[in-house]
DNA sequence: TAGCTGGGAA
DNA sequence: CATCATCCCAGCTA
C-alpha cells in the first residue's frame, strides 16, 4: 500500500485523494499547511512561514510536524524541507518583545539576529537605542509598528510586554439563561477561552480564536469577558451583530443592561461594555480629515478589545490597533483567510492563532449539521456560447454565472427536496430577479427594508414559505433563518470565505437527521469554473468533499 | 425630534 | 476583478 503524501523540496505536499490514508493525512497536515489546489486526484498543500508560525503559536511542536510528514510521506523527504520547517518554527518566539519599567526591549538569545534586524531599513526607524547588553530598546509608542515591520522580514515577534489591566467590570455567566435554558460553556468553547487566557505566557495574551459559523463565537467572547472581569470594547461588522452581542450578554450574564453601551450611527453611548461598529471607527468627513471617532479607544480604560469577524477588519482599524498594543485583544473568526492578503497584520497586530477546531470535529460531535456538498456542471447554450466567446474577458464570468440553464437544475432540486427549507443564493440582482419571476419565489436583497425582511424571515421560520432567494445579504445577516438546503447559483469571483459563510447558513444542527445539502451550480468550460474551484479550497481543507455531477449524472439521479 | 432618502466610503 | 451590501451622516419633511 502506497502512502498518500509526496513531500517536495519547494515546500509543497501532494496528497493523493484516492488513497485509504488520505483523510488521516489531510487532518494531520492541515494544521500547519495551506491547501493551494484541489482538483480530483491530487491536492496540493503548501507549508508557508505564516502557517508554521500560527501552528507554533497554537501549540504545535516541531517533532509532531516531522513525525506527521514521515508517517504519510511515500518517499524520502528532502532535507531542505525539514530545515525550513525547523527554522520557521523556531522563529516564533526567537525574538521577544519585553517590558522593563517604561522601556520596551527586543531580546534574543542569538545576538546575531538582533544585528540583522538593526541593519534593516524598514525596522531601523523604530529603534531608539542599542543597549550594551545586546538588547534593543524601541520607541515605546511604536510597539505595533515594529511587530508589523519585523514580521515582514521574517521575524514573528513574541510579544511578552504585557497589558494594562483596564478598569474592572464585574461580570459572571449565568447557570441558566434568562430564557430559562440551562447554560454553560461547551468543552471546546472553554478550551478556546483557556487558550486565549493562558496561552503565550503566565499573563495570558492576545490572539485569534477560529471557530466555524454557528459554533458560538459570541459565547467565547463572553466567556473571556467573564474571565478577565474588565471593561470591554467590542467591535462588530454591522448593527444586527451589535444587537445580537447585546442580547447574548443580557441573556447569559448577570450584567446590568445599563452597563452596555451602543456606539453606532443610531446611538453614541459609552458604557463599561461598549459595542461599536467598525464602520463608525473608520468614518471621516472626507479623505484627508481625521477619523472622527478614533477617540473611542481612549474614552475608557478598556482592559479587553474584542474584534468580531476579524477576517473583515478594515485597514484603518489595523492602523488604530497598532496604537493600542497594551490592550488585550481577542479576534474571532470562522476563517483566518483574508482575500486581501493581510493575514500577517492580523498575526502581528491582533495576535497569533490561539485556538481552532476543524469543522468536521464539530460535525462528529453533532454541534453542527453534517453537510453534503455537490457541484453541478451545466453547459452554456449554443446561442449564448457565441456571445460568450466574443465577450470581453471581464464579461465572461458574468455571462457564465447568469447562464439560465441553471434554472433547470433549480427546478429539479426544488422538486427533489420538496418540503425542505431551501435558500437560493446568488450575487447578481438581475439573475436573482429572473429566478424569482420564473419560480414565483420571494427574494431578499440589500434594498429590501428591514420590516419586510423580518416578515419574510418569520414566514420562512414557520414554514409558510419553503424557499427564499437571497443576495449577498446571506453573507452578512446572522439573523437569516436556518435552512437545510442551499443552492448557490453565483458568487464573488474566488472568495473562499464567502463559500464558507454560505455553507454556514445551513450548518445549525437539525432536529431529525442532522443533514444539510449544499449545491453549487456552475457553467462548465467557462471562466466560472476556475473561480468556483478556488472558492472551495477552504472547505476542502476542512475535510468537505464536493461530489461533481455533470448534467447527465445529475438528471439520472435527481429526476 | 423622529423618520426617511441619497451620497460617499472602504 | 467588479458587484453588492453595509454603514454613517447630512439634509429634508412633518
Amino acid at each position: 500500500m502506497h502512502k498518500p503524501a509526496i513531500v517536495q523540496s519547494d515546500n509543497t505536499i501532494l496528497l493523493e485523494v484516492n488513497n485509504s490514508g488520505f483523510e488521516q493525512a489531510r487532518d494531520a497536515i492541515s494544521p500547519f499547511a495551506e491547501l493551494e489546489k484541489s482538483p480530483e486526484h491530487i491536492h496540493t498543500y503548501r507549508i508557508t512561514a505564516l502557517s508554521l508560525w500560527n501552528a507554533a503559536a497554537s501549540g504545535l511542536v516541531l517533532e509532531t510536524i516531522v513525525d506527521t510528514l514521515r508517517t504519510y510521506s511515500r518517499y524520502d523527504i528532502p532535507e531542505t524541507v525539514f530545515s525550513n520547517i525547523a527554522e520557521q518554527m523556531q522563529r516564533y518566539g526567537l525574538i521577544r518583545l519585553v517590558r522593563e519599567e517604561d522601556r520596551l526591549l527586543l531580546e534574543c538569545e542569538e545576538p546575531f539576529f538582533l544585528e540583522e534586524i538593526c541593519r534593516d531599513k524598514s525596522v531601523e526607524i523604530y529603534i531608539k537605542e542599542k543597549l550594551s547588553d545586546g538588547r534593543i530598546e524601541i520607541k515605546s509608542n511604536l510597539r505595533g509598528h515594529i511587530k508589523q515591520a519585523l514580521i515582514k522580514i521574517g521575524f514573528p515577534v513574541q510579544d511578552l510586554a504585557g497589558y494594562e489591566p483596564g478598569d474592572p467590570m464585574p461580570l459572571n455567566m449565568r447557570e441558566e439563561s434568562v430564557s430559562g435554558k440551562p447554560f454553560g460553556l461547551r468543552d471546546y468553547q472553554q478550551s478556546a477561552v483557556n487558550a486565549f487566557y493562558h496561552g503565550g505566557g503566565p499573563e495570558g495574551g492576545s490572539g485569534v480564536v477560529v471557530l466555524p459559523c454557528g459554533a458560538g463565537k459570541t459565547i467565547v467572547g463572553i466567556g473571556t469577558m467573564a474571565c478577565l472581569q474588565t471593561q470591554t470594547l467590542i467591535l462588530v461588522t454591522n448593527t444586527v451583530a451589535l444587537r445580537q452581542w447585546k442580547n447574548e450578554l443580557i441573556d447569559k450574564t448577570d450584567i446590568d443592561p445599563e452597563n452596555i453601551g451602543e456606539f453606532s450611527g443610531d446611538s453614541k453611548k459609552i458604557k463599561p461594555v461598549t459595542i461599536a461598529t467598525y464602520n463608525i471607527l473608520t468614518y471621516r468627513k472626507n479623505k484627508n480629515s481625521d477619523f472622527l471617532h478614533f477617540s473611542l479607544f481612549g474614552e475608557k480604560n478598556w482592559g479587553l478589545i474584542i474584534y468580531d469577524e476579524v477576517h473583515l477588519l478594515p485597514a484603518p482599524v489595523f492602523r488604530m490597533t497598532s496604537e493600542i498594543q497594551s490592550k488585550r485583544r481577542l479576534g474571532l473568526t470562522a476563517t483566518l483567510i483574508r482575500e486581501d492578503g493581510m493575514e500577517k497584520d492580523v498575526f502581528s497586530l491582533i495576535g497569533p492563532k490561539k485556538y481552532d477546531i476543524p469543522w468536521k470535529v464539530l460535525e462528529k460531535s453533532s454541534w453542527i449539521a453534517e453537510a453534503i456538498c455537490t457541484e453541478i456542471r451545466v453547459t452554456l447554450p449554443d446561442e449564448i456560447r457565441y456571445h460568450y466567446s466574443v465577450a470581453k474577458e471581464r464579461e465572461k464570468f458574468r455571462i457564465a454565472s447568469e447562464n439560465e440553464v441553471k434554472n433547470d437544475i433549480i427546478s429539479t432540486l426544488l422538486k427533489y427536496h420538496d418540503g425542505a427549507s431551501v435558500l437560493i443564493i446568488g450575487q447578481y440582482i438581475s439573475q436573482l430577479k429572473q429566478i424569482s419571476a420564473r419560480f414565483k419565489l420571494p427574494m431578499i436583497t440589500g434594498s429590501t427594508p428591514t420590516v419586510e425582511r423580518e416578515k419574510l424571515y418569520d414566514r420562512f421560520k414557520t414554514g409558510e414559505i419553503k424557499t427564499l432567494i437571497v443576495s449577498k445579504v446571506a453573507n452578512f445577516s446572522i439573523d437569516l433563518p436556518d435552512a437545510n438546503v442551499a443552492i448557490q447559483v453565483s458568487g464573488t469571483f474566488g472568495s473562499r470565505q464567502e463559500e464558507a459563510q454560505r455553507l454556514g447558513r445551513i450548518l445549525r444542527p437539525k432536529e431529525d437527521q442532522n443533514k444539510a445539502y449544499f449545491y453549487t451550480v456552475i457553467t462548465n468550460h467557462t471562466a466560472e469554473e476556475k473561480f468556483a474551484h478556488n472558492r472551495q479550497l477552504f472547505l476542502t481543507e476542512q475535510g468537505y468533499t464536493y461530489r461533481i455531477l455533470n448534467r447527465e449524472m445529475f438528471d439520472e439521479e435527481y429526476c
